[in-house]
DNA sequence: GATCTGAGTTTACTTTTCGATACTTAGAAG
DNA sequence: CTTCTAAGTATCGAAAAGTAAACTCAGATC
């Protein structure tokens, strides 16, 4: 999905300068910042089938105490998580992180990394766990679909400037 | 979409042992083995919009140069690129990279990436691109679906223990 | 044969992130 | 008022990433 559009104006102009597409507003940059670390997107998968508390991360995932601290208050503060509290009978009430809309939302984006690595990284047993729709019971997975609602290849996506498009000056 | 079928298993036994969800054997971990990465998906982005020599990608993303002969090593490795090469007239032939059909598959992980930085994070004057189907020129997104057809909102994807499926003792 | 060029490699240094362990904290129970 | 517990903090050495510049290498041109 070459942008034409751009390559086109990035050639040499003959003299030292040169433009280049500006990569500085990228939303894929962008989330990765947030969601790109380490531990960030296993927390969530946890989330996702089940964990809630502290305990439960550490302990399933061997994060250490640190880093999941951070993580979890960085995801709160993103509003991807969120924190309710739970009381175990006998004991104080503590926090416990349950997931938001926004953070559903990421729901396709590791879905599509999960399906990824079940057909090329697969064990050879096959999957630990299989996502299937609680309606009619048959496996899930993502797709690319465009407006029109066509089913759409990879190779048939095309990318073009957008609003923000910039190019920039490099030399 | 927790996964009542272990959670139940999981509960203390009394003793000492507890018994938690094996996650070791996980595609979204090993996945992001390969792409989590700093800069590799960025790279990759990079190769869709159409860049292919080293050049290219350092000069865009601003990669230092021994981390980006890295990656690419990398992504070589792994099958998700693949080098060619090609000659500029009056220079010698020089090895570019292109993206494999197993680099393709990693279409709709990443614009899942791209669609949640687009709703959630985006710069104020809209996106820098726009992705449409080539055909029909509308708008395209990652769309969660089920064998049978049917779209499927994150909230109906259930999580079940699949062939794989371990659980572990700690204690 | 000297020079140019793009694609790396190497080196040396700083900064950031990771990982393991010890320590603290706030309330409930004894 | 001491103990227990889950949820954190604090600390510190190790590993990885970032930065910058010098260096190599192989062919094409001069």
């Amino acid at each position: 999905m070459p942008m034409t559009a751009w390559t086109e104006l990035a050639k040499d102009t003959g003299a030292d300068l040169r433009l280049d597409r500006d990569t500085s507003n990228c939303s894929i940059a962008r989330t990765l910042e947030i969601v790109g670390e380490k531990w960030t997107i296993l927390i969530l998968r946890e989330v996702w089938y089940g964990s809630s508390r502290f305990g439960d991360f550490e302990r399933v995932l061997g994060c250490p105490r640190n880093l999941l601290a951070a993580r979890l208050r960085m995801l709160v503060a993103e509003g991807i998580l969120a924190t309710e509290s739970y009381q175990e009978p006998g004991s104080r009430s503590r926090p416990k992180y349950v997931i938001t809309p926004k953070g559903m939302d990421l729901v396709p984006a590791v879905m599509g990394l999960l399906q990824w690595g079940d057909r090329h990284a697969a064990d050879p047993e096959g999957p630990a766990v299989l996502a299937r729709h609680r309606e009619c019971g048959a496996p899930v997975g993502v797709q690319i679909r465009c407006g029109e609602g066509h089913a759409v290849q990879a190779e048939d996506v095309e990318s073009v400037p957008g609003p923000a498009f910039r190019l920039k000056l490099v030399g």
